[in-house]
RNA sequence: GCGCCCGUAGCUCAGCUGGAUAGAGCGUCGGACUUCGAAUCCGCAGGUCGCCCGUUCGAAUCGGGCCGGGCGCGCCA
């Protein structure tokens, strides 16, 4: 089951096939080699069958001189082999070096096997990113688990806030990377219209169209009287005295989730997503869930088996401490009829269950950590194995404002809104969609294990050297390569031939031919680890690679496409390298699928064009300067 | 007090299923434009990987203990 150990691979003859199957790049190409000569050491007797349950290592060093890929095999099977590293090494060493595609291999320090491959190991990638395209990475579709992806669920009492950004984003990240690595996502969005909240919310509404101040513990925004006014214009009679109960909230919660039309401070949940590229299967009402009966089912199935406890002043406990919780959870108020929130989720993870998927996530902020337990024993309740129930924490976003710690209230009328700050990126970045891509940046250049301090005036107006832009700059680069290459000299980067591919020798770009190589690993990690910054971070050096190859070009004075110094003599089309310039454009092409293939893993744009801002003619009133307080 | 997360360069962070000389961005300083897109590139400087023990050929990485910071420990959601 561990990956990387090459016995339980051998031990079971579709692993093996599987493996196959699966391109994992120049690595890999190592790691099959090893195995090869491990076999035929066993096979003779030279080495115990025991070296079958060994982890080693294939990657590339650090550093240059050791070798294109290294691996650790011969240290980490000394103890078993009853010899020593260095010994084992040169044993396996001119075995190795006897392997197709394998040049040289060097012992060194206390055994590394540093080994150097032949450029048609490397030449093989651009094959395979081709025939891929921008599935290159990906797992078959729709092979893996299904699974119930729950993020956001904020509650829809208030517009989506910069620190509610995180959780979204992330949690479209992990659904991408789960999809990629073959899983069917389901994304769902648990809105809690149901209870105190709703009801105080429905209140301040009624206050703030009678011109009264909201209730205590209400709700005092700007877009609490921009809904008031929309009801009052709109439907006014749920503001009467007689109005059906609930009609009021649930007009409320209605315009939060799909907003206000022209409004800016009602957009509406969904549309502020949507507009960051995050779409949901399902949109769960808690409120629903009291109304089809769902809440009383539930507590059925919890009194049968005996798990609820009936206290003495009247409130009625799920008695979770039985579990790994510490202590029992009331779900029903000592008035004898008030639920509480933990009734309804109870009810809604028994619909989770009974929806039959394979595994269930919930994304919630590391404020929600104490909630996991409670969770855990009401699915122990419906028969959920505790092993397919994972919840991701991230840590949690403090706001700053120019250093300062900012604190945000509900009744402060200082709320930070996702569009506020999306909007202000837009705007000085001059392109719808900048600030979706900054705030996904932001968020997802960090581990969601890292608490987050973001700076307001930053977020806002520190947007022209925002990395992001870094890395969409590459890509637009990419294309600028191939678009000229078609406009000015009619080429297009043509299929895979060996013949081509062998003009690829400039060791840059072998080298960007192995991290290309390595994308899907990064891919299955990223999924398997529930970690998306990583294919952030495989891309920032993946485009760090590229302009510094392209800029090295230009000093070796060489190019991929012919330059005017080149052009502008006579003939020169005669000593021009036609089949080089077509090879690297086959390159320059596969490096930007992957490129796009991860962006979109990120759900960042990848634009084909940029338009360069005018750097200080905007300038965002630059005379108090720099302070790079944050990022 | 208990639980979870964090502590790595001046700042923001990668690296953590143990591997060779600990990396990147920003910032400082110095260089590279005849632009296949300079929103770029190259270089210098910058580190007791919070501290102490332990495990072993080897620890930023694993274990234990401290110190410091964040969050939680509601009949709020």
């Amino acid at each position: 089951m561990r990956s990387g150990a090459f016995a339980s691979k051998l031990a079971d003859p579709a692993a093996i096939e599987y493996r196959r199957s699966e391109f994992m790049g120049v690595e890999e190409h190592l790691r099959e080699s090893v195995v090869t000569v491990l076999e035929e050491l066993v096979a003779s007797g030279q080495l115990p069958p025991e070296v079958r349950t060994a982890v080693f290592s294939s990657e590339r060093p650090k550093v240059a001189e050791h070798g294109h890929v290294a691996t650790n095999v011969a240290m980490v099977l000394a103890r078993v082999a009853k010899v020593k590293p260095r010994d084992l090494a040169a044993t396996i060493q001119p075995r190795l070096q006897a392997q197709p595609g394998i040049r040289q291999v060097d012992i060194a320090g206390p055994g590394f096997l540093n080994v150097w491959l032949e450029p048609q190991v490397f030449q093989a990638v651009l094959h395979e990113v081709q025939q891929l395209g921008l599935g290159y990475g990906r797992a078959p579709a729709a092979t893996g688990e299904r699974v119930l992806l729950e993020f956001v669920s904020a509650n829809p009492t208030g517009p989506l806030l910069v620190s509610h950004g995180r959780g979204a984003i992330f949690g479209d990240a992990v659904g991408r990377a789960l999809e990629a690595s073959g899983h069917r996502v389901t994304r769902e969005y648990y809105i809690n219209d149901f209870g105190n909240q709703v009801r105080l919310l429905a209140e301040s509404v009624r206050a703030a169209a009678a011109g009264k101040d909201p209730p205590e513990g209400g709700y005092g925004a700007a877009y609490v009287k921009v809904l008031a006014e929309w009801i009052k214009a709109n439907a006014s009679e749920a503001l009467k005295d007689d109005a059906p109960e609930g009609l009021l909230a649930r007009l409320c919660i209605g315009r939060m989730l799909d907003g206000i039309p022209g409004s800016d401070e009602v957009r509406g949940i969904r549309n502020t997503l949507g507009s960051m590229g995050i779409f949901f299967d399902g949109w769960y009402s808690e409120e629903s869930l009291h109304r089809w009966g769902k809440v009383d089912a539930a507590l059925l199935q919890l009194r049968e088996r005996g798990v609820l406890l009936e206290l003495e002043d009247g409130a009625l406990a799920f008695k979770t401490s039985e579990g790994e919780d510490d202590k029992d959870r009331v779900i029903r108020k000592n008035d004898g009829r008030t639920y509480t929130y933990f009734a309804s989720d109870i009810a809604y993870h028994g619909d989770k269950v009974g929806r039959g998927y394979e595994r269930l996530i919930n994304v919630l902020g590391a404020d929600h950590h104490g909630y996991v337990a409670r969770l855990r024993a009401a699915l122990d309740v419906f028969g959920f194995e505790q092993q397919r129930f994972e919840v991701l924490l991230y840590q949690l976003v403090s706001l700053l404002r120019d250093g300062q710690p900012y604190k945000m209230g509900k009744r402060l009328g200082n709320l930070i809104t996702i569009d506020e700050v999306t909007d202000e990126i837009d705007q000085a970045a001059g392109r719808k969609g900048a600030g979706a891509d900054a705030l996904r940046y932001y968020y997802l250049s960090r581990s969601s294990e890292q608490p987050i301090k973001l700076d307001i005036e930053i977020a806002k107006q520190q947007n022209l050297d925002n990395p992001v832009f870094y890395l969409q700059y590459g890509h637009a680069r990419l294309c600028a390569i191939l678009r000229r290459a078609k406009e000015v000299f009619g080429l297009e980067a043509p299929r895979f031939g060996v013949a081509h591919a062998a003009k690829l020798v400039h060791p840059d770009e072998l080298a960007m031919l192995q991290q290309l190589g390595s994308y899907p690993r990064v891919v299955r990690d990223a999924a398997r680890e529930r970690a998306p910054h990583k294919t952030l971070f495989f891309l920032q050096e993946l485009s760090q690679q590229f302009q510094s190859y392209f800029t090295r070009l230009k000093v070796e004075r060489d190019a991929i496409l012919p330059q005017s110094w080149q052009t502008s003599q006579p003939g020169w089309e005669a000593t021009w390298d036609r089949d080089k310039t077509l090879a690297r454009l086959a390159w320059v092409d596969a490096i930007r699928t992957v490129y796009a293939a991860g962006l979109w893993l990120l759900g960042i744009s990848a634009p084909e064009r940029m338009v360069r801002p005018s750097a200080e003619a905007d300038g965002v009133e630059s005379d108090d300067d720099a302070e790079p307080a944050t990022s």
